[in-house]
DNA sequence: GTCTATAGGAGGATAGAC
DNA sequence: GTCTATCCTCCTATAGAC
């Protein structure tokens, strides 16, 4: 290990990489909290606990702070991937994994980017880890999706790409903080509820005795 | 009619409208082309034709603006509620309107305003012209949300608060933007894959044929 | 690499003449 | 009510000492 030849370096090191990720923790949290335009670099500062000018010195723009949370997000949803049960089918590893990034969600750690911003979809699309780790969960996603309508469980009908944005897009749907907010619901009935209309609609099912998950 | 006993005022009176209007309609194409927070005043006013200062004579803040821009969204809707055939059942009226929702998203005249900003909630919150319009449009949603479930149209099992969010986010769906982006598909064709997903949900049907409305 | 201090500029809102 | 000109706050980013 590089720690037994050169202690020091590492040390510096470890302790620079500790706190690019005390930044990462909380441009990620307040992303998630506020959004990215809300968000102040001051306030990501005072957060960490560092100077303004210093944060400067980890991450160039304030693009880049949203940058890095993304990557982070986008790394863990590739662990995630990695540790799903081999056994359980497409449609099943589908499933988890949208069940995962709305609790994610609710838990107030899934960052919110606006779509429209320019400059930041820039940072983004110039981002090598960023774009890397995206293709690469939507290539697995996209396998999942086509096994699942080839077995049957996923409409066939409908196109894979549509499937993965909808997928993709529960990650920030709007309807999980509105029924948070309602208070009526616990985190879990929230999930619950959202994924059955993710999956199975608002029609009625009149031949699929579809479970509820709610009760 | 007052324009026949004091013609003077009513034709300034029919300015100031027609200017107001002017401002509202500038006001929702930018609010949906490029949301609340990089919507800039001197933009709308660039855009209007007349100085900042004089925008800040009809509406005294930004948020004050946005909120004229979701009062005439909601008017919209009202009368799109109102004209809808009295013969058509719940969840064909429910259809229909998610339909013209994510028609007008596509068309860019759907003003889409951060749910986070909390200024902007309170100048919501506190106009009544908007409160009641989205109360009542609820309640009538609300209406046809309940006869549909006992009706056996809509899953009688989901919370009908829980489909109002879930037809009200289709008005924001990122979906219909990426879908847009990608360029595969024309609008019609989007507005019917969102809305199979939507009623239908992504899981394959085995014994209800459900036609898909894309060919 | 960390700090204090500040540049530089965008944008919401207003003053005051007409 | 409309204009021009301006204020003032907030925010991103940087300079320069240590």
């Amino acid at each position: 290990m590089a720690t037994l030849i050169n202690p020091k370096v590492s040390f510096k090191a470890q302790m620079l990489l500790a706190r690019e990720d005390a930044i990462i923790a909380s441009v990620n949290r307040l992303l998630a909290e506020k959004g990215f335009e809300a968000m102040t670099v001051d306030e990501v500062a005072a957060d960490v606990g560092i100077a303004k000018a210093s944060l400067y010195k980890h991450f160039p723009s304030k693009e880049d702070l949203a940058a890095a949370a993304m990557v982070s997000v986008m790394r863990r949803a590739q662990a995630f991937l990695d540790a799903l049960s081999p056994e359980s089918s497409a449609v099943e590893k589908l499933r988890t994994v949208v069940q995962w990034t709305m609790g994610l969600k609710l838990a107030g750690e899934m960052p919110s980017l606006p779509s429209q911003n320019s400059s930041l979809r820039s940072t983004l699309m110039a981002n090598k880890d960023y774009m890397q780790g995206l293709m690469d969960v939507s290539d697995r996603l996209g396998a999942w999706i086509e096994s699942a309508q080839a077995e049957g469980e996923l409409n066939p009908k409908l196109p894979a790409i549509a499937v993965l944005y909808t997928l993709y897009a529960r990650a920030c749907d709007p309807v999980l903080e509105f029924l948070k907010i309602g208070d009526l619901y616990s985190n879990e009935e929230i999930i619950a509820l959202v994924l059955s209309t993710c999956f199975d609609g608002l029609a009625a099912r009149s031949c699929l005795p579809t479970v509820m998950r709610l009760t």
